[in-house]
RNA sequence: GGGAGCAUAGCUCAGUUGGUUUAGAGCAUCUGCCUUACAAGCAGAGGGUCCGCGGUUCGAGCCCGUGUGCUCCCA
């Protein structure tokens, strides 16, 4: 025999095991003859590292995917890694920066060559940490959004949707990154409430007697801009000023006093000045009273001509010189302090410039529809169901989707332009002369197009996923697509909802005219102990692969899934990574516990008792497979774990064991061992989905085996037999009750009792007297009423009367007693009310009716018991 | 300003068409145990006006209305 450790030691079987797994090639799936299971993995950013979000969601897509492989199904989930445009590009520039090689001084090809080098080095390290984790995905499958096919068919995809007409080109007020100098899409940008300062500026009136009107605004800076200023039309304040001018201070330009409902007369002044090309609602305002639009700064945030003075400066650096200059001059009224919400670039952290830009749009109007009735028809399930309800608030107000980004990395714009802003969308280069000259005529062999410098946002090819990993698109209807697609389950987080969930569904629809998923899981948000999100910013965020290290990957997993239901936020806390630590060792101790049996065994026949101890846990164990068979099918995780943690530690561990183990230096019988090794084996192969690694060792220390128990399949559940279940139940009770009384009387645990038993059911106690004997130290067990001087106390409906060599204090059971009998005739009372209500007992269910009258009698019985313990005391 | 969600034990959360001994679990707390698998353990215990108010119902933690507090998303 092995010498076992002391406690379960993770490091030496991880990976151990994880190695075996993969040369057998358990995790490889091949379209065969069974119905398949498949996940798509959400596609982690190329250049990110575990985190526990990432942590939660493949031990999540683990543990589905390997309990659908352990119940005949074809198990195929797909790794892989999206490009993530912003942030690859990001680190690719940071990397030249401390080469001391600037962007700008590269061509396009120079740098995607610095950009592949980059990501083949160091891209994907997050593919080997889930390893770690163990994650059992097909590997031989690891896609990429910017694979040479998986590229092609981003192209197709523009192309296609170009020609159907909702692909358009517009200029449109969009968030601007200074620093990046690229378009960023309403969730890359972060508002965070920011210390500013709101200015008065007297603005003068176009009427020569010298009155001012006086605006508050908190960027001066942009004065230059201003080509209207607005106030509502029912404020009293101005209505002498409609449809008079203003003069903008220092560049003395006329611009219109206009009306409009959308200004609130209580903010600032009730006067707003209006500046279209520089701030989104001004755009809005002014599109809608057709006014000038002058864009006064260059994309890197410094003013251009436009503004007419202090050209070329930056925009905070011309707020810090114009205050000065228009007090000077007299046009500030007065400074205040004022918080308010400021967008931040997500990658660059510079506040975000709303500027007019000529974008690629996607319209989404079409798209979303068929979308939104999959979800709202249940053909798409979303778990938890709540989620719906902002789907569809999100889809009806749908908006038109920015595509375009000004990076490099990525899927090049398949447009070609002309020197004239003529321009085609094509496939390819040669496609787009030959669409050129077609659409443009002539056959100029001096025309020159030039293909657009800008890329796709990376969403625009992770919409593809669920299908262009099997090729759905660059090899239609191949016989992986006809087979895996569409797939079973998408696991992911609730705040990619819209922009890649909806988005994937609009795409499946489109592409391959079916639903890409049929259920949807979305995990919660993994927050610190303080209920903050965790990230990268604050810091906050554990050492995933330290924390692996320290614990083991079991408990890792154990920790974060059970604290964990569906949809729900989830507050990370190291310590129940401990209790998933000391679960693996509860278990780990049991099985020492079994080989030591196995050192002494013998050929005895068994006793009634462990006969009734063997048939109990067989039946305790179909029944919570049940429960955890219909707990996972809701996709209740969280909730599976624990009903299998309690059933190992509690049923298993603490009742079966103690019932069936044998006395001090006993022998234990071979058919304990045989049932006890069975039912482990049955425990770990239930544990096995969210615990691979334990589950797997003990697997193999229990018996030596030919199979892997990562790859062993379910048998059929049995049924379990409630009167057994039932009868343990009261055992069990019966137990507990009298461990009370011992510890209320300070018995000592080596203090033996003499047990009296008075039932009206005595056949409840036939064939488990030796386990009731030997779990409460019982030197005798009598059924008779217990002699003078034995504590006296009610378990269920049986009297029991425990006899010590301590002196029972009369007083204190008495007060007990009472304490008990309060309460039942409250109880009592209660359940009366109930009965004697006629609407009760005419309007409730037969079988509810029935139940309180059993409530009644067995209320009843139990006063009477009492009433005559207390009066013979 | 618009929308969504949440409020149950000290903490984190379950509580499935309203009805099972007048609410459950884990952690934490308290008491007693170094009992030969496990002190990272064993055996017990205490702890709740189910956020307030109103309504529907024979019956409400659950349904409806309303108030309060918190969180998130969008403008």
């Amino acid at each position: 025999m092995i010498e076992l450790s002391k406690n379960f030691e993770p490091a030496s079987t991880d990976n151990k095991w994880y190695e075996h797994w993969m040369s057998k090639g358990y995790f490889t799936s091949t379209p065969d003859e069974r119905e398949p299971y498949t996940i798509v993995i959400p596609p982690p950013n190329v250049t990110g590292v575990l985190h526990m979000g990432h942590c939660l969601n493949n031990t999540i897509q683990d543990i589905l995917i390997r309990r659908a492989r352990m119940h005949g199904k074809n198990a195929c989930w797909v790794p892989g890694t999206d490009h993530a445009s912003i942030a690859t590009e990001a680190k690719v520039v940071q990397m030249l920066r401390e080469k001391g090689i600037s962007k700008s001084s590269l061509s396009r090809d120079e740098f995607l060559s610095y950009a592949w080098e980059w990501k083949n080095k160091y891209g994907g390290i997050i593919l080997q940490q889930l390893k770690k984790l163990g994650c059992s995905p097909d590997w031989n499958r690891t896609s990429f959004t910017m694979d040479e096919d998986y590229y092609q068919s981003v192209i197709k995809v523009f192309n296609a949707l170009y020609n159907k007409g909702i692909i358009y080109r517009g200029k449109r007020m969009i968030n601007w990154d200074v620093k990046a100098l690229t378009a960023l899409s309403d969730e890359e940008v972060i508002r965070k409430e920011t210390k500013q300062k709101l200015y008065y500026l007297k603005y003068g009136i176009d009427n020569g007697n010298g009155e001012t009107i006086t605006i508050a605004t908190v960027r001066p800076e942009t004065i230059m801009g201003d080509t209207a200023i607005c106030v509502n039309p029912k404020d009293d304040r101005y209505k002498h000023l409609h449809g008079k001018f203003a003069i903008v201070p220092l560049i003395g330009r006329k611009i219109p006093i206009i009306t409009d409902d959308y200004v609130t007369t209580d903010f600032g002044t009730g006067a707003l000045k209006v500046t279209p090309a520089h701030d989104m609602n001004d755009y809005q305002l002014g599109q809608k009273h057709n006014l000038e639009i002058v864009d006064i700064f260059n994309d890197n945030g410094t003013l251009n001509p436009s503004a007419q003075i202090y050209i070329g400066l930056d925009r905070f650096e011309a707020r810090k010189q114009i205050v000065p200059e228009l007090e000077a001059k007299g046009y500030l009224a007065k400074t205040e302090d004022y918080t308010s919400e400021v967008g931040y670039s997500e990658r660059t952290d510079v506040v975000v410039e709303p500027r007019l830009s000529l974008q690629w749009w996607l319209s989404m109007k079409d798209l979303s529809q068929k979308a939104l009735s999959d979800v709202m028809d249940g053909q798409i399930q979303f778990h938890p169901p709540k989620f719906k309800n902002l789907y569809r608030h999100w889809m009806e107000n749908i908006k038109d989707w920015c595509v375009s980004r000004q990076l490099w990395w990525g899927h090049r714009i398949p447009a070609w332009y002309d020197g004239d802003g003529n321009f085609v969308v094509a496939l390819n280069e040669n496609e787009a002369y030959e669409k050129y000259y077609e659409i443009y005529g002539g056959t100029d062999i001096h025309i020159n197009l030039k293909q657009d410098e800008d890329c796709l946002d990376t969403w625009f090819s992770s919409w593809l996923w669920p299908f262009e990993v099997f090729k759905g698109l660059s090899n239609p209807g191949n016989k992986e697509i006809n087979y895996y697609y569409p797939t079973n389950t998408l696991v992911t987080a609730p705040e990619i909802i819209f922009f890649w969930v909806a988005r994937m569904i609009m795409a499946g629809e489109e592409f391959m005219h079916q639903i890409p998923f049929r259920d949807v899981y979305f995990t919660g948000i993994v927050r610190d102990k303080q209920g903050r999100k965790m990230s990268k910013s604050l810091g906050n965020s554990p050492d995933l692969l330290a924390l692996i290290d320290k614990y083991g990957a079991d408990a890792v997993r154990f920790g974060i899934l059970i604290s964990s239901p569906a949809g729900n936020d989830l507050l990370f806390d190291e310590s129940s990574l401990e209790q998933g630590r000391n679960f693996n060792n509860k278990m780990w101790n049991a099985l020492k516990l079994v080989k030591m049996w196995e050192a002494r065994q013998s050929e005895s026949k068994e006793n009634t008792d462990q006969q009734f101890a063997i048939s109990w846990f067989g039946n305790r164990l179909a029944e919570a497979h049940m429960e955890v068979d219909s707990l996972i099918r809701q996709f209740r995780l969280s909730e599976a774990l624990k009903v299998i943690y309690s059933l190992i530690w509690d049923d298993f561990c603490s009742w079966y064991l103690e019932w069936v183990k044998p006395g001090f230096e006993q022998p234990a019988s071979e058919l304990t061992i045989k049932a006890t090794r069975k039912y482990f084996t049955e425990l770990m192969q239930l544990l096995h989905p969210f615990m691979p690694f334990i589950s797997e060792e003990i697997y193999h220390h229990l018996e030596k085996r030919e199979t892997d128990l990562c790859v062993k399949q379910a048998e059929p559940i049995g049924k379990a037999d409630s009167h057994i279940t039932y009868k343990a139940e009261l055992l069990k009770q019966a137990i507990s009750g009298i461990r009370d009384i011992r510890n209320k009387l300070q018995l000592k645990p080596k203090e033996p009792i003499e047990l009296f038993i008075q039932s009206e059911t005595t056949e409840n106690y036939q064939g488990v007297l030796d386990i009731l004997q030997k779990q409460v130290n019982a030197s005798g067990i009598h059924f008779n009423e217990g002699p003078q001087g034995s504590h006296a106390a009610l378990i269920g409906k049986d009297k029991f009367f425990i006899k010590s060599d301590q002196v029972v204090d009369a007083g204190k059971q008495k007060e007990e007693m009472q304490k008990e009998l309060d309460y039942l005739k409250g109880f009592l009372a209660s359940v009366e009310k109930k009965l004697l209500n006629e609407k009760f007992v005419a309007n409730a269910r037969p079988e509810i009716i029935a139940l309180e009258r059993k409530k009644q009698s067995d209320a009843r019985a139990k006063i009477s018991l009492i009433e005559n313990s207390l009066a013979a005391l």
